[in-house]
DNA sequence: GTTATTTTTTAGTCTTGGCTAAAAATAAAA
DNA sequence: TTTTATTTTTAGCCAAGACTAAAAAATAAC
């Protein structure tokens, strides 16, 4: 096809995919991503995924060294993160300014990543007040593909009888997400653990004036800040 | 390339250019589109539309006859319809909520027309206004690809000593578009012409306080509506 | 330290959507 | 009505990005 965009650094959708993954499996594991990893989270074939980070390292976007895995450059870092910047600056626009449900946006995000021009998203920050989280709590980086991390935990690593507040959620499938809304859980929910279970990790929690059960499941995908 | 979009009737990105390319070109002249024309208006090759009409007439698309050019069936036209519906909405977002300039947007909204998602332009729509016109003037096809086309003449055909208000440009091309607003020229801005020259449809027009000469090429790219 | 399993890479194909060069059809001139 | 010019199509090729099947390398088991 036609290179229907013309700017100075361009990237095909693949490619921009491709170092997204990348980026995330880095921050989630190793730094060494193997092959596999990246096929899996993208539902492709390995022999794929070694075609693309051949290209990739062609052109100094990861370092690749044959059955090693892959690894992001200063580069492809920085390229990644403004993907993943566009990704969250246009779902808190989804969320905030068209009024769609936070379960709703990914995979509208997941297009509109790709749009290519910095003017667009330097004013569609401003336009949404620069806001540092998008809907499901995850921090978007600044326009020179810096994140900031905050020290949150997972809910299923606090202690009985400790209270945090819902900062995000670590998966955000639609499912979950509505689970989350039936429980009354949103960013900025206060929890507090009543009951620990050691042999499954499932637990008691109340929320609001509400004490339900939940399980390992459930705590290992959100995010809260102890109180 | 994969197919990362899952939705009902999906079309590529080169298709929804061809269709859109076609249904600009059928409602400026004929109805059957020549091969030359739409590569034309594409920048791309005679033996590449030849190609690609090809396919879309299996799809139904268009109907074509070898030697005879293409024509979009009333399934092709209401694609096409939803694709301008999109740009021009996108258009109007990005002038109305974003600040951007009217000679800017074009190339961003080229890109945005593209976005996947029905609900996302149902919202987007509602969140504007659903406005009727976009910043050029040009009319917004409705949901089910109608396109209300307003009786608008262009600056050269009146005569004169009449007056028109400005509805919309022709071209809309950046170096256009900025010589009108050096002339104090936009949507709603009232012209009168005071005179015009026979032998090359030059004019005398009146723009607020000032009057002043403008070539043919320049009365024949903006839309009026006489008074 | 071999053997077996898993992971990764290579080789070869396919589809989309471009291109050029040549052939065929149509339209215009003579 | 021939001849010439233009338009359109076909044929053959290329690159991106997917796939399958087979080979090779790295790990794990014995
Ligand atoms: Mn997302
Ligand atoms: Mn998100
Ligand atoms: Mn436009
Ligand atoms: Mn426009």
């Amino acid at each position: 096809m036609k290179n229907v965009f013309t700017f100075v650094h361009m990237f095909t959708l693949a490619e921009e995919n491709y170092m997204k993954a990348i980026f995330h499996l880095e921050h989630e594991s190793a730094d060494e991503v193997s092959t596999n990893a990246i096929a899996e989270s993208m539902a492709t074939k390995p022999s794929s995924v070694t075609d693309m980070i051949q290209k990739l390292a062609e052109k100094k976007l990861v370092v690749y060294k044959r059955y090693k895995g892959a690894k992001l450059t200063e580069k492809g870092k920085k390229i990644a993160a403004n993907v993943i910047r566009k990704h969250r600056l246009w779902e808190v626009f989804l969320v905030e300014k068209l009024n769609f449900h936070w379960d709703e946006v990914h995979e509208i995000a997941e297009q509109l990543e790709h749009i290519q021009s910095e003017e667009l998203i330097t004013r569609l920050d401003k336009f949404l007040g620069s806001p540092d989280f998008d809907p499901h709590g995850d921090p978007i980086p600044d326009k020179h593909g810096v994140l900031k991390r905050t020290e949150k935990k997972l809910l299923s690593e606090i202690e009985k009888n400790q209270k945090g507040v819902c900062v995000g959620v670590k998966e955000s499938s639609p499912d979950f997400l509505q689970y989350l809304d039936k429980k009354k859980i949103s960013i900025g929910t206060k929890i507090t653990v009543l009951g620990k279970e050691f042999f499954d990790g499932s637990m008691i929690i109340q929320v609001g004036n509400e004490q339900f059960f939940i399980s390992h499941k459930i705590a290992e995908n959100l995010y809260v800040q102890t109180l």
